[in-house]
DNA sequence: AAAGCGGGGAC
DNA sequence: GTCCCAGCTTT
């Protein structure tokens, strides 16, 4: 596909359509939970904007509701356990988000008492604000005049100004981070912004673009082109490895003995049943050794109880478990191996697909 | 620049 | 099945 700049005349880069967008947002613009009251509190924004990353609006809702129900200011999440914030955030996915953004106001808490920074320089030290988080809540909560280019903003800016490249690469970032300051009207950011993500949502979509309904089609460069469906171009995905994981529910006493990963890397510091890599015979043998080494000596069912497909972005589990019961030991005292009752399920944070295995047991 | 990191809804 | 979402961090 031939690309981007060459197309652009000069007077077409400049066209001014930020205006047009905004009084579409006028009559267009969507009710949502963190979008109350014209004050925006920037602790709402925050989380609201933590929480949309990569996931839509409609599986955030629910859980913005019971956060904001659970962790209403910045001290009250200060003060939580992370064990209680990755309950809280338990099935929203990327938990990384929920450890950072705990980290973060912590730091708010005791760095700038209690009031999230209003400069670009001090927001982007927080851990898991990275250049769009900054310009969001800056724009937002604070009516500074920042860009906040997300997947919405490259789509509509790959479109009106008809770029080919790879959207996801640095460059047409770059690109279109400049282009959308050009636009961005210095004293409406928060709204033109909002307005951008909106419009991304219910009218430049994905696949089929709703043209038919769009304000901005006297200024979209792939429309005249007749490209709007084939604009943006994304890097294509590779295969995503499967994992056979052997998973043994052992229980005692009413008790399930649960082990907590580690706080890095994947589904980082949650609770899951005692497994390994591996299936069939091998798979049982690796985790009775495993709990050997732990100090039980476990007898494990031949039938498994169920199967479970988990689907990750970069890798897929396909998992097998079974049933086991403690002949004989006693767990060696580690912070990381716990027997939970089994009636606390609800209390710890469980490792993505984990969580559905109480239901099977 | 590329890979790791979740889960779900739309098609 | 595929696509991709109000991305950030680490390598």
């Amino acid at each position: 596909m031939k690309c981007n700049h060459d197309h652009i005349k000069p007077e077409e880069k400049t066209e001014h359509w930020a205006p047009v967008l905004l009084q579409w947002f006028r009559t267009h613009r969507r009710e949502l939970p963190w979008r109350c009251g014209s004050r925006r509190d920037p602790y709402k924004v925050w989380v609201s904007e933590i929480m949309l990353q990569q996931t839509k609006v409609e599986a955030v809702r629910p859980y913005y509701d019971s956060w904001m129900d659970r962790f209403p200011d910045i001290p009250a999440l200060a003060e939580a356990s992370q064990d209680e914030v990755l309950r809280q955030w338990q099935g929203l996915g990327y938990y990384s988000r929920a450890r950072n953004l705990h980290a973060a106001v912590q730091e708010v808490q005791s760095v700038y008492g209690g009031s999230v920074p209003d400069t670009k320089k001090e927001i982007l030290k927080l851990k898991g604000v990275g250049d769009y988080t900054a310009g969001a809540i800056l724009s937002i909560a604070y009516g500074k005049p920042e860009v906040a280019v997300d997947g919405n903003v490259l789509r509509v800016f790959a479109r009106l100004y008809r770029i080919g490249d790879n959207i996801l690469s640095a460059s047409v970032k770059q690109q279109i981070t400049a282009l959308a300051k050009a636009q961005i009207p210095a004293d409406r950011a928060g709204d033109f912004n909002e307005a951008l993500m909106d419009f991304g949502a219910m009218i430049c979509i994905p696949k089929h673009p709703r043209c038919e309904a769009c304000p901005l089609t006297a200024y979209c460069q792939a429309r005249r082109a007749g490209m709007e469906t084939e604009l943006p171009v994304r890097l294509t995905k590779k295969h995503v490895p499967t994992e056979n994981i052997t998973v043994v529910a052992v229980t005692d006493a009413a008790r399930w003995l649960i082990h907590r990963r580690p706080d890095k890397g994947l589904l980082a510091s949650m609770w899951e049943f005692p497994n390994v890599i591996g299936s069939g015979e091998a798979g049982i043998r690796a985790v009775r050794d495993l709990l050997q080494r732990m100090g039980l000596t476990v007898s494990v069912k031949a039938a498994p109880i169920g199967t479970i497909k988990h689907v990750f972005s970069h890798k897929i589990w396909q998992m097998t478990m079974y049933k086991g019961t403690v002949v004989s030991g006693k767990l060696i005292e580690k912070e990381e191996w716990q027997w939970l009752p089994c009636q606390a399920y609800t209390t710890v944070p469980w490792a993505g697909p984990h969580g559905k295995i109480t239901a099977m047991i």
